[in-house]
DNA sequence: CGGATGTTTCGGGCCGGGCCGAAATGTCGG
DNA sequence: CCGACATTTCGGCCCGGCCCGAAACATCCG
């Protein structure tokens, strides 16, 4: 028997389709009833009650009663974080559940990581930023600069409230489908919120994959150039 | 049915006790016979020989034959970087197998993540490196300054061949006990190896505990001070 | 070549746990 | 208060897969 944390726990509850499904499922960030949930998890609404009281136990869920409903969300962040990891490994294995389709390419451009922006368009942001000067990164911290500051001001995003919570700022979160990095933390999401709310983009319904409106093509480029290497 | 890579073939994998405890022990990063990685797992040679099948059929463990010995590692630092993020995890939400022992405590301190040196010194390391400007971080690609390969020359590593080789010079890695930054790659590898080569600091046999010696800690000391924040 | 050691294959036992239907519990709306 | 809907609990089925011992390979050594 080996010390250390316990890791078999948590894997084997990853390690099994429906739960994997509904894990998955979550990964979008919104909360799902366990009614969608049995869907996704292609279950029986009674199975599934079972599988969600499990992930709820250790940790993975979170539960919300409202009214008749009970909906899930995954725990936090973290948790996000290791299924993009798994993700990330499995794709680099080759394991795919089927033939790359036209979906797949949509998600590899654009999709919510839990509650902020990955996929091509995100590394773009995250490249960007960097590159102009407007994040920096110095041991493991990242943090806006004076111009970074002054530049998300500009976006319509104010960062006395994101500093006031208890969450960190920024975080950096390793994208699977890009190999390279994207922000996350509470600037990751709000930055996010505000490119939804100025119409730029637009989460597809029941997926992860989110769409580029051509407004948002336009800003995009504007805003978030590549930065000449 | 979901698209997108198939994470469940890995995780339960790694969510069954004996092959947990088997890829764990290979996290030191040397290479176990199926005998050993028997005794590791808790089970006989015979259940051992079809779990060892599994994981490599997988892409996460690699065999190599020697003699009438067969050697297994992991397949690579990913594998290490996901199972260090499960455990991650796993510390957080306090799943852990015993109490903390005294073994626990040297682990933080100083440990082998797969090839290159975890734990508090490591992050130290990091720290250090960063804060004096010997590594440079930007966007998500971290190299040495100009300063910094003078100041691993003087350390006697040599940065040329590690250029040379197809594995990236430096990347990071999220520490599990620390939740900061330690440097890996060919770098980090070649860093570890150096120190031991120098006798700071010695792997105990058969964990992933490495012990720092009385030379060492001067050694660090002098060589990766605490940078000024 | 023959015996010792390491590893894999085969056959079969067994238990955990995923699955469902039916019934119980809880919540809302009229 | 009752019926519709969402979720959970209960009981029982059943299959996958973990496990081992014995035997078959494979490799080394004397």
């Amino acid at each position: 028997m080996r010390h250390g944390p316990d890791i078999t726990r948590i894997a084997a509850l990853i390690g099994e389709p429906a739960r994997a499904n509904m894990l998955q499922a979550l990964m979008g960030g919104q909360a799902l009833s366990a009614g969608e949930l049995a869907v996704e998890g292609g279950v029986s609404p009674a199975t599934t009650s079972g599988h969600l009281r499990q992930m709820a136990e250790a940790g993975l869920i979170v539960p919300r009663q409202q009214g008749r409903h009970r909906y899930y969300t995954l725990a936090g962040p973290e948790i996000a974080q290791v299924l993009e990891t798994l993700i990330g490994l499995a794709e680099a294995q080759g394991h795919r559940r089927t033939r790359p389709g036209p979906r797949d390419a949509a998600l590899r451009r654009a999709r919510v990581c839990y509650d902020h922006l990955a996929g091509a368009v995100g590394v773009q942001v995250f490249q960007s930023m960097t590159g102009r000067g407007f994040l920096h990164l110095s041991g493991d911290t990242v943090a806006p600069t004076d111009a970074g500051v002054v530049f998300l001001d500009g976006l319509g995003v104010d960062l006395a409230p994101l500093r006031a919570g208890r969450r960190p700022l920024c975080r950096i979160c390793l994208d699977w489908s890009e190999r390279r990095n994207h922000l996350a933390g509470a600037l990751g999401a709000a930055l996010f919120d505000r490119m939804q709310g100025q119409g730029w983009l637009r989460r597809a319904q029941g997926s992860r994959v989110v769409d580029v409106t051509s407004a948002g093509a336009a800003a995009l480029a504007r805003f978030f150039p590549e930065a000449g290497r």
